[in-house]
DNA sequence: CGCACTTTGTTCGACAACCGAACAAAGTAT
DNA sequence: ATACTTTGTTCGGTTGTCGAACAAAGTGCG
């Protein structure tokens, strides 16, 4: 026990497809009692097309799981009362770890995204690894220990890093990114220590999942979450799941051309999204500005980092609002013509340019709504990120939940912590 | 009999899903013998994880269809020698239907993807919806009865159509591309005039079929295939299905940005792929570029056409290799965008720049591949076509196949001809 | 209030898909 | 020739599912 594979993030778990039956059917209404905050057999079975019989043994089954409970007695529709079914949001915890480029993050959540508890330390991830892995074990103790329902067994971790994760090597960070890390298998120890699977994913692909499940893009089954950090990083949904790519590492936004005339990108291309949005371009761009701005609250401050931008923009100063609108302006232009590739439902922008909220949103609306077609995009709802920095790491500890629900053999492995 | 609804792309056949068992087993047994040219009940075992025993019913059930027979002693491994079996091809034939701007096709292919017989006329479709009709009619009539394996039976039509496909409504055009199209339902009539089922579905998500069936695409299952005729579209090829996005209209690739400051487009945007890459705009750009290439084939040329600079460019025509060039760059930076963020494994041009061979791809793959990022992309194959016009219409017959052997019940209902 | 009808959830017999063991047929290796 | 392997079938048993029947617990109308 305790030894459990690190699992790639496309596929959590691999059935064995033999016996399809009431295995499957039971994740089926393991996952409709969660959907529905409260449920009874009768309508499950109209829901699912299988008959009443069939329904009850399944529930029987997950009741004594202890992952569901019989709550009362339901509105009666002219005939016996229901017996009202709900999922027992408390029965596990998760863990969901938030590595980035200058921090490491630790969430415990319910199994219906609650964060219990939530710790936050600002590293250098990208030169220190070893400190990341002590950070970490001290980190997830902390906030295991402090999440609030005590007893409940841990259930699973879910790990973002910032790099793409290839689907064959999931612990390990780009060696071009993170020449550091180069040969460490960064995140199997945290498992092995807990006992549970671990979940890694890139952090724009947990974003995506967290807007999905918790954020705007409830009810999207065809969005992407774009994260503009130090990098621009995206995350896409297709029919309601990451969509990966051929090699896993799709959702390279930031080499999208929205000026072929612009300046020159480390790609090799010229005009680059990442030269106009990406924290050092916006702080350059802020930079370079301050002699036509002299007013600005920025002209004193040095050195000026991105945080004083944000800053400044969400204070109404010209500057920051100058250079924002330009960003939003090129990030609208990108998004507009994936927008019609794509046929996207909607759009959630996270990372530091979603916290400027309206500031952004006017701007960058204006400039992708104008470029779209009728009736493919006109329709896509571009909006913030509301979940706030937590997002990641929800996002993690979501999949991990996802992985269970959909095989409900997951819950019965966690060792008590 | 004969009484079937237009089949909306998407959803070839809804099954009821209670019954899982031997229906679904014989499908996947079906399309194991289709591809792979022979197998052995063993081999099936094997690669599907079912006992012998029970493959060997579901291959009894699938004899007795008529769509598979044994064919002789396969060679020994070392035991007993196994019995071939083979898919007959000729079991059925399927008509495929191309509708373009200024064309109608129509071809009756076999179960492997053969063209058996092949008809093609110039025809003004935007104008003349009842001209059409006729013209489909006559068209069908006539290669059903050239075809060759006489007496097989029908089994489904196949249609492409030059707009986006409102899966809720399949048999309409757009109204904003077709006004004259207006509230027709388009090919409803030919289905029950043969008593089959029609599938209806954009020419460029046709196109994409038949290449990743029969064409270059062939193993990839996420790639795109553009098709830059009158207008430019692509068809995605997400994890082995296209790709159709939140409302049934992804794969408008026109108005990807190439150049921010380029010529404005109808879309509201400036710069947009379609401005550079489409038929009017190739046209006009050679015309433009007249006076500075005296010595041009097409200087005496009025009206100049697509076909005259298609010409010129594949005899080696100085100006019209200028304005080929140009539009290879414009669509490799579109390209290499899509490229980084969808993580494609290849792309394939068709339409009339596919026609251009290495005319095209040298610069194309240039102007892509060097704007790509290591690993993600450097590994995408770009490619032009090879299956020539038939294309949509070899692509609409394989998606009347795909639905079939996914669902081996379509194969029972077909009527004779 | 009583009686007819509905709805819910369980029990039980039947059925279909699938498996594994046993077996015959037809090979190969020595 | 003999021992072992592979293939494909037969047959009994397990499992998921269904439908019919039923008891429990409602609603609604005369």
């Amino acid at each position: 026990m305790g030894d459990f594979p690190l699992a790639s993030p496309a596929a959590p778990a691999a059935l064995d497809g033999r016996r399809v039956g009431e295995r499957r059917l039971r994740g089926v209404v393991l996952e409709l009692v969660w959907r529905h905050e409260s449920i009874s057999r009768a309508d499950i079975s109209r829901i699912t097309g299988r008959s009443r019989s069939t329904v009850s043994e399944a529930v029987a089954g997950l009741l004594d799981t202890g992952l569901i409970r019989e709550a009362g007695a339901g509105r009666s529709r002219g005939g016996r009362r229901p017996v009202i079914l709900r999922f027992r949001d408390d029965a596990r915890v998760i863990l969901g770890v938030d590595i980035g480029a200058t921090h490491v993050s630790v969430a415990v959540t319910d199994l219906r995204g609650r964060v219990l508890a939530w710790e936050d330390r600002s590293h250098d991830v990208r030169e220190d690894p070893e400190g990341v892995d002590a950070l970490l074990v001290a980190l997830c103790d902390r906030t295991l220990a402090a999440r609030s329902p005590t007893g409940s067994k841990l259930m699973g971790i879910g790990v973002g890093m910032p790099s793409p994760v290839d689907p064959k090597r999931p612990g390990r960070m780009s060696p071009r990114l993170y020449p550091a890390w180069r040969g460490r298998d960064a995140f199997g120890a945290l498992g092995t220590r807990h006992g549970v699977p671990v979940y890694v994913d890139n952090d724009a692909n947990l974003g995506a999942v967290a807007e999905h499940w918790w954020g705007n893009a409830t009810g999207s089954d065809n969005f992407m979450y774009v994260k503009a950090g130090s990098g621009v990083g995206a995350g896409i949904v297709v029919d309601g799941k990451v969509y990966r790519g051929a090699t896993g590492v799709a959702g390279e936004i930031g080499h999208v051309v929205v000026d072929g005339s612009g300046p020159p990108c480390v790609c090799g291309s010229r005009g680059c999204l990442a030269t106009f949005v990406g924290t050092r371009a916006l702080v350059a761009r802020a930079q370079s500005l301050l002699q036509r701005y002299p007013g600005s609250a920025l002209a004193g401050t040095t050195p000026l980092t991105i945080a004083d931008v944000e800053a400044a923009t969400l204070a109404g100063d010209p500057l920051a609002l100058a250079v924002t609108h330009e960003a939003a302006r090129y990030l609208g232009i990108a998004l507009a013509g994936i927008i019609n590739l794509m046929n996207l439902e909607s759009i959630v922008v996270g990372g530091h340019l979603g916290r400027l909220g309206e500031h952004l949103l006017v701007p960058l609306r204006d400039a992708a709504l104008s470029r779209t077609l009728v009736g493919s995009a006109a329709s896509c709802q571009i909006t913030t990120s509301q979940l706030g920095p937590q997002s990641v790491a929800l996002g993690a500890a979501t999949q991990v939940l996802l992985g269970a629900l959909a095989d409900p053999r997951l819950f019965q492995g966690a060792t008590s912590r």
